[in-house]
DNA sequence: TAGGATTGTCGAAGCGCTTCGACTAGATTC
DNA sequence: GAATCTAGTCGAAGCGCTTCGACAATCCTA
């Protein structure tokens, strides 16, 4: 390994000189630190990253804290986890992959031990039980999600709220006053996770201003849960013309049982996914949905954090607003004749 | 922040003792280890993990390198990196997520700074960028794919080939003659990535070997790319019966394209699938499949790194076994009357 | 052109831990 | 009962870096 000392020497100036070089702290003449840098090089020097962190007590890595539940959808917590590794590398910094596995204790540990300079939770509950440790912690946090109380915080979400607002106008303009809503796995719900609730909340108060009737229900992924789920909609609300789904693995057997019972899309019923689009476009029917943006959640995080760790940057909860784009699973709302 | 030396005095040791007790590398008292631990737990002591990192040159740190095409199919991904990050975790490792954006410099950045003990590649191409950095490193690592080359490598993989093999034979002997492979995304097989390339040989040799015709088309996922493969591969060969899937996200799209031709499954046509029991578990067809044992592997490629930082522990390939669950998608192949 | 400000560099003191050698007591040996 | 072990503990020397204060040398400004 080389060291710090070794390049210094190689360049023939001090070791602090070589660090001022590194870190550009306090000046350096040009020629100087063409000659540094030139060493640096030629030995193939890289920084101990050890001794960096015991000396300036930053370790320049960031936590994110990723659920290990598996009835969340993977491939957005995937993509939020690689927007955030890309956004944070370009900002010299790496990430650490806590599960959810230790739970409050990750807190604790990493912050103790000063392995990470900054936590991203991702999964966050309303009444999180991390919220305590993270508003007395020193090390700044950026939450990826909602929580009930968000005094001292700093969070990134999708305005999930807003989003179910928009699903709900969306069907109402198209004439619909029947809508169910296929809402993620029952656990979720029994967890309180901020997006899910939100999302319910904006449906809910929405769809009372404006006169619709609502119908929630949970549903695990696949086919079968969604035939039960379906079959229960039906029976109990014949006259449901549209649906609002947030089960990501519920979508394609959704259209699949409606295609199958003779019900077309968007003709008899039209549904409204909330999906990555890439999801939403790859359907068997093209749909109509609001996208949830996953990278720009992961990497609004992550500017986030680094101004915080840069000394500027105030608690702030960033709600990036709702798209609904339409495509051909949503239209006018059959003629009630 | 709590240091080793608060510790030492609050329980009336020296520093070193702690240490050790920490350790357990030399033998302490019991009555002293009692103490100590209970000045542990009073102080909320965690060790510094620079400092650590520095004295020991050891982070307790596992790079995981993933891939950041979105051409891959997520939730294996990350279904790994999660059996990564909790096995890793149980052995007191700690996971640092790397993405291929900066390609072979990551292995030198992270082994030149000792940021990371060891490197989980995964993605491998055959003929990867990384391979001789990580031959020529001191640092341990162990391979989640499988290079063409393997010496001086640890590598943990599903059998690919023999996954291929055992596709064909399925359908071999419920009477298919003519198969179609949907595979990966072009670009995977452009990259030579590891997993395809040799599901492909497993999947003609086999076939070779036992007389069927064999069709192969790269697919990018969604409805769209696999009508178009799928109108293709019928007009080339209208006597296929049999398809074997490689693309996770052309399965359902596959189905709903067959069901929408009038071919039932699995009277028709037979479908046999390279992925996730989930995802064979929850299309709306109970799909015959070799699952991808993502966990497996995770767990498996820790388990090998930690045997060789412990000091035991081998170069070795190990490749599990695959194995093909019959479900509801295949069946005899139509008679050909 | 003297005084103060600025710029560029160095030396040394630590950051909090691990680990090696040394030391003390008691246990074991012949 | 002297010689030898062993278990348990301590002190001190680093690990490789950052950063503070000090010091020359150069630059203004009046």
């Amino acid at each position: 390994m080389v060291t710090l000392a070794e390049v210094a020497q190689h360049a023939g100036v001090s070791a602090s000189t070589v660090s001022y070089v590194l870190s550009g702290k306090r000046s350096i003449s040009a020629s100087t630190r063409q000659r540094v840098e030139r060493s640096i090089q030629q030995l193939g020097y890289h920084p101990n990253a050890g001794a960096r962190a015991l000396a300036s007590n930053r370790s320049n890595i960031i936590a994110l804290m990723i659920p290990l539940r598996t009835d969340m959808y993977m491939p957005v917590m995937m993509e939020i986890a690689i927007a955030v590794a890309t956004t944070a590398r370009a900002h010299g910094y790496d990430v650490l992959l806590l599960t959810g596995e230790e739970g409050p204790d990750a807190v604790r540990r990493v912050t103790g031990s000063g392995l990470a300079d900054a936590m991203i939770p991702m999964d966050v509950e309303l009444d999180d039980e991390r919220l305590p440790l993270l508003r007395g912690s020193d090390r700044p946090s950026v939450l990826i999600g909602l929580p009930a109380d968000t005094t001292g915080l700093t969070c990134v979400d999708l305005d999930f709220g807003a989003t179910g607002a928009l699903c709900v106008e969306h069907l109402a303009k198209l004439g619909h006053r029947d809508i169910a809503v296929i809402g993620e796995a029952p656990g979720v719900y029994e967890r309180h996770t901020g997006f899910a609730e939100r999302t319910l909340d904006g449906l809910r108060s929405r769809s009372r201003e404006l006169g619709l009737r609502l119908l929630h229900r949970p549903c695990e992924g696949g086919y079968d849960a969604m035939s039960v789920t379906l079959a229960r909609v039906f029976d109990e609300r014949p006259s449901t013309t549209g649906f609002v789904v947030q089960n990501e693995s519920a979508v394609e057997p959704l259209l699949a049982l409606l295609r199958q019972q003779g019900r077309a899309v968007p003709e008899d019923v039209s549904v409204v996914a909330i999906c990555p689009d890439q999801l939403a476009m790859q359907a068997s029917v093209r749909l109509t949905s609001v996208a949830i943006p996953a990278q720009e959640m992961g990497r609004r995080a992550v500017e986030l954090l680094v101004a915080k760790l840069e000394g500027h940057g105030t608690d702030e909860v960033v709600l990036l607003p709702p798209e609904l784009t339409v495509r051909a699973s949503s239209g006018p709302a059959p003629s009630t004749s």
